[in-house]
DNA sequence: TTGATTACCATGAAATCCCATGTCATCCCT
DNA sequence: AGGGATGACATGGGATTTCATGGTAATCAA
């Protein structure tokens, strides 16, 4: 069974880029690291994606295999394979947990995704992702703000609740 | 289990041609040469392919020895068997890293792809290209935005994967 | 012998390693 | 129940090593 990452936490980001991994994802990465073991460092993927995008997805190792293999069954030189291996070989990278728990991110992701002092961790599934509080926030905000302008300017959501109602 | 190259980089190529190879890509060469062994320099194969190529694809002898293989199995005097032998072995060149992690990329490759100040390096999977970084802008780019075009403003290519996913 | 190629040495910046501290929650003993 | 003792965890700082990159001397080829 795969075990999934769950919760969302805030982490200091020192001046070096550290950031500790909340213990609890740490187990799902060990457990996700073939080549882990009991004392040892497990090691993911970290892929930081297109100038578009303003977070982390971080992979256990077996995630992205599987990810690997999905894309090495497309027809070499095709363009859905080309742009694939670009996102995820290309624009990614390999890292691995330190023994007090931490990573650390280059200093090249951390201004991608404008990261300074704290690190908002979310998780996602089986993976699960880094932001800047604020960007989070921001995109969140609007993300919520844009689905409520499908509805009327003195819309209640909880009215949607009644339409679940039996009746 | 083979390990893949991961990430991108942008590294300085001096008067003699000389460039660093990641030193992420570093470990993947060696693992991919079986001939290898600890504080050896690892070999591995430069494709430049035919006129029309603009970049360098770079082979750990592992997945060479896979094409090769291939190309092998084709039958002796078919086109197809002409063809790819002409490519992969005739415009290709074994090449191996020096102590200090650089190759020396001949004044003929260099000029082939328009190589001067800085090399880009990109992971493809089990291969990595080296490309003269405003081509690839340029190449790329333009392919890459044209294919996006066709999908939502804040589309994720690797849902495309899913469609593929056992059901 | 002259341009090119290869082997050696050098250095600053960045990435790693190792050790240290403060804070909780848990466990255990009496 | 009280009061450490224990241990996992988040976070900091300094020392050490690796990397990317530059330069020079030695070697080679024609």
């Amino acid at each position: 069974m795969v075990r999934r990452f769950r919760g969302e936490f805030h982490q200091k980001v020192d001046g070096k880029g550290r950031v500790s991994i909340p213990a609890g994802f740490r187990r799902v990465l060990e457990n996700g690291d073939p080549a882990w073991s009991e004392g040892k460092s497990p090691e993911f993927v970290i892929v930081y994606g297109d100038h578009r995008r303003q977070y982390l997805e971080c992979y256990t190792m077996d995630a992205a295999a599987e990810v690997d293999a999905q894309i090495a069954v497309l027809p070499r030189g095709s363009m859905e394979r080309r742009m694939l291996e670009r996102l995820f070989n290309g624009q990614s990278l390999l890292s691995s947990i330190d023994e007090t728990g931490r990573v650390v991110l280059p200093a090249k992701l951390r201004t991608k995704i404008g990261l300074d002092e704290t690190a908002y961790f979310i998780a996602t599934g089986d993976t699960f992702q880094i932001w800047k509080p604020e960007t989070f926030e921001e995109v969140e905000d609007a993300k919520t703000a844009a689905w409520l302008d499908e509805f009327p300017e003195d819309f209640d959501p909880l009215t949607l609740l009644d339409q679940n109602r039996g009746g």
